[in-house]
DNA sequence: GTACTCGTTGAACCCAGGTTCAAGTCAAGC
DNA sequence: GCTTGACTTGAACCTGGGTTCAACGAGTAC
């Protein structure tokens, strides 16, 4: 059996530093099992719950909302946050696959300047420069829209 | 004609703060055409500029690599950059995708307490436990990593 | 018995990307 | 001429997730 396991080792283990793990102590999302000579001592429950919260990371969920799931009994509340990462989640695979798009092309056009000499790059940045105008506008006539020009 | 656009205003156009351009400024990526009493006036190709900033910031590359795309003529230098960027998103993406389907299964069971009632969750958390035991065990005799038990 | 390694503590520091503050300046409207 | 609102500056502060530091303690190896 693998049983108790001293911070140091503990940390090694799950690819991080003892620090990172006194630092979640103080955030209370893991508390050592035992102390042995002032030393922190974890078991098997308390690896479990290291492993939970590097699963939680990995997620992107913060430190706060891993410590929900971990000890809140209120499961709405957890189920909620869980809920907005997942829309979270959705929104930023969308954004990333653009991103991507704009990257790939920006390599495509053997420009040495990507602002003003890659026409697709190009294109977007006016786009958004329109966009911008148009805020600009609304913010000075809140009623009719008619652009300048 | 838009013309010329002082610092308030154009923070507003791009739902930023003047003290975000005044950032830039400092991070030397965004200098004002000129000044009028002292104020930082902008003119289109600024403005042209802080779209090509915001885009950037979408694609996630950090200012520093966006300074490089807006100013380096050295061309390899940003396509590293990035090229690396792309690789990264599509790690991002992965990750992303498995984080999802973790989430997703967690909010369908309906256990209270994902880490000690949800099997899935469960399961997972003791892939990675096992997997942190096998990095014990090689710390301890880096060769043969037969396991205890 | 002493050298060495790993542990303990609280406090201070790190990063990026800004924001906030205090004190002062400038232009417009009344 | 005075008020008002947006601007100027440098310096300090913020968030999240930790790391680093100094000074000290505990257990083991020789």
């Amino acid at each position: 059996m693998t049983g108790v396991v001293i911070i140091g080792e503990l940390a090694a283990r799950f690819g991080l530093q003892a620090s990172a793990l006194r630092y979640y102590e103080r955030r209370g999302l893991l508390t050592p099992t035992s102390r042995v000579g002032g030393r922190r001592c974890y078991d098997e429950r308390a690896v479990r719950r290291l492993a939970f919260i590097r699963l939680g990371q990995a997620a992107g969920l913060s430190l706060e909302e891993i410590a929900l799931l971990l000890d809140s009994g209120d499961s709405a509340r957890w189920r909620a946050a869980v809920s907005r990462r997942v829309a979270c989640i959705a929104a930023e695979i969308t954004q990333l696959e653009l991103a991507r798009s704009l990257l790939e092309r920006s390599l495509l056009c053997p420009a040495d300047h990507p602002l003003e000499e890659c026409p697709y790059v190009g294109a977007e940045v006016s786009k958004l420069c329109l966009a911008s105008e148009n805020r600009a506008v609304s913010r000075k006539s809140p009623r009719s829209a008619g652009g300048s020009r």
